[in-house]
DNA sequence: TTGAAAGCGATACCAG
DNA sequence: CTGGTATCGCTTTCAA
């Protein structure tokens, strides 16, 4: 910048004032600095700039207090990325609401500081009300992005989650090929409020309908993501249905399903397409219970998450590409090692 | 830094040399300096501490110059994490070498100039000269990964790509899974001295045997990765093994393959699983041609690199779980979307 | 419309 | 062993 200074013929203070496109510069200074900045290749310093600026990044995490693995493993993953970012200038909170309660989204988010936070990640139902509160937000100068289930339009650009539709086709494309014979399917869903979940059975049965016409869905169960009332509702679907070729469990809630044919099984022949990677069905995966785990990256959400929300209050470009969360699939053999720092 | 200074009474230079562990500083001071680091929850800004030390990152790729889809996929996404890193003090270089020449790797590695570079990524065929040229380099004291073909033992925690191992287990099980009744599997390999190609293999073959007996590779054809090749090979095996029920196109040349089932076919009963994803055999995933493919994501291949050689440099530590490179399955329906910044 | 100068949080060199 | 001070590249405030 001294360089650009020098050879411009202007102060320092200018070349800020042309570098960040600040108003009252004469035309001609303008251009005799962007010249300088072209002639010198002069690349901008974006650390020390925010040294000077002292830019903080206070984001918030809005997530449900919901304590199934994925959620858990978000809030650790959260914490986990907190404590890394604080060296670059960003801390990361936490703040629990109610599960699928509009009304405690829509609290949270008006209670925000806009002195206090810079930026706001938040899980949650899609409803009029969640939407005109962000909408608040936003107006009182956040960045906001929406986790998991996707929040409509006008943020479409400002969501850090998978495709659930795509991913629910993928799963029925792994079930339609992993079935043999017996074709009867057992879909357990979480809950209808819940955008992704819906998503993901529509995907499901989409593709089932289009490519695998003999595959099809014989029964359905709604396990509100409660492990325990689904090991209790299964016996009685798999008395009714002793056919049953597979089953894909499309929402939390999969240890229940996992208990069930680890206590009452084995069920050599059965097809089980799962959702997200956790201790409990990565074990399953490992013992065969499970044949397949789809999966969204809960690391990478958060740090795509940041990402994104340090960018807009930047208000720079990102790469999209290495912010798409992708659909992950797991067998047995292509399981990520764990492990941690060193 | 300041305050620590006034609390703990003494100046910046010595809570300097303290936080940064030089020598000469009695006890008692250090002791000072930490009590106050404890008490005002110090966290150390190391964009503020690279700007004062005038630190940057030049980091050497060292790749094939070998014209297949996914080193020119990987070149380039060295050239656009160079543009982007640019601003964040580090320069990514790139130089080409002959491919499976270990003398090449072995001369470029000895010509680099430790004032010039801080750190080497480089693909390279395993053998004992090429391991030894890289001890050297670290000798020089610069910091080496080895990038999607993993170098011996001792460099074992500095290796950035897949184990293809897995990979080609993973490449079975979908494969064990996918055919019909028939099967007769064709492999297409790339070269026997590249030790990624033959790893696939190898896993391959494992779980063909433990977990899918009445599955069986009846032809093995050696590509060369070059699509042109096996495009001209191919008729004289589907012509000798009418009843396959498989191809594995086991290393880069997929194209050939693709080209051949698509002026020869359609083949609707053929399972098709192919490595990597580029433009070609995305398309044929799309078009059905392909039924799976196993990818290592170039992307992150290059940002984990680059990450690992800043820290080995930094000498600080780094997320293993952010650093794995994964297997990604990819079908028809779980493709991530292409597109760029914004 | 432009410039001078102080300062962000850390490092490094030279004295004492 | 310890302290003072210039400096890194950029922003910001105050004057001119």
């Amino acid at each position: 910048m001294n360089d650009i200074a020098r050879v411009a013929g202007v102060s320092l203070a200018t070349v800020d004032r042309v570098l960040n496109a600040r108003a009252g510069v004469r035309d001609v200074t303008i251009d005799k600095v962007n010249k300088a900045i072209e002639e010198l290749g002069y690349v901008r310093d974006t650390a020390a700039a925010n040294l000077a600026r002292k830019r903080q990044y206070r984001l918030l995490f809005i997530i449900p207090e919901t304590t199934n693995e994925f959620m858990t493993a978000l809030d650790k993953k959260i914490a986990d990325q907190g404590a890394r970012l604080i060296h670059q200038r960003t801390t990361l909170h936490r703040q629990k609401v109610p599960p699928f309660d509009p009304g405690a989204v829509v609290a949270a988010l008006d209670a925000i500081d806009p002195d206090q936070s810079d930026g706001v990640a938040l899980i949650a139902v899609e409803t009029p009300e969640v939407c005109e509160a962000v909408q608040r937000v936003r107006d009182r100068g956040l960045a906001v992005v929406a986790l998991v289930s996707d929040l409509p339009s006008s943020d479409r650009d400002h969501f850090v989650g998978i495709d659930n539709i795509a991913a629910g086709r993928t799963a029925a494309r792994l079930m339609g090929r992993f079935v043999g014979k017996r074709g009867d399917i057992l879909v357990i869903t979480g809950s209808r409020l819940a955008r992704d979940h819906v998503e993901r059975r529509t995907g499901f049965d989409e593709l089932l309908a289009e490519e695998f016409p003999e595959v099809k869905v014989v029964a359905s169960i709604e396990g509100r993501d409660d492990p325990a009332l689904i090991r209790k509702m299964l016996p009685e679907v798999f008395a009714a249905h002793p056919d049953l070729g597979g089953v894909y469990s499309s929402a939390a809630g999969t240890p229940g399903l996992i208990r069930f044919l680890e206590e009452t099984g084995p069920y050599p022949d059965l097809a089980v397409v799962a959702h997200e990677l956790t201790p409990a069905s990565r074990a399953a995966l490992g013992s065969g219970t499970i044949d397949v785990v789809i999966n969204q990256d809960t690391g990478h959400i958060v740090r795509s998450a940041t990402r994104l929300l340090r960018a807009t209050v930047d208000r720079v470009p990102f790469d999209r590409t290495q912010e798409r969360i992708r659909i992950d699939i797991y067998l047995k053999d292509n399981l990520p090692q764990q492990g941690g720092v060193a």
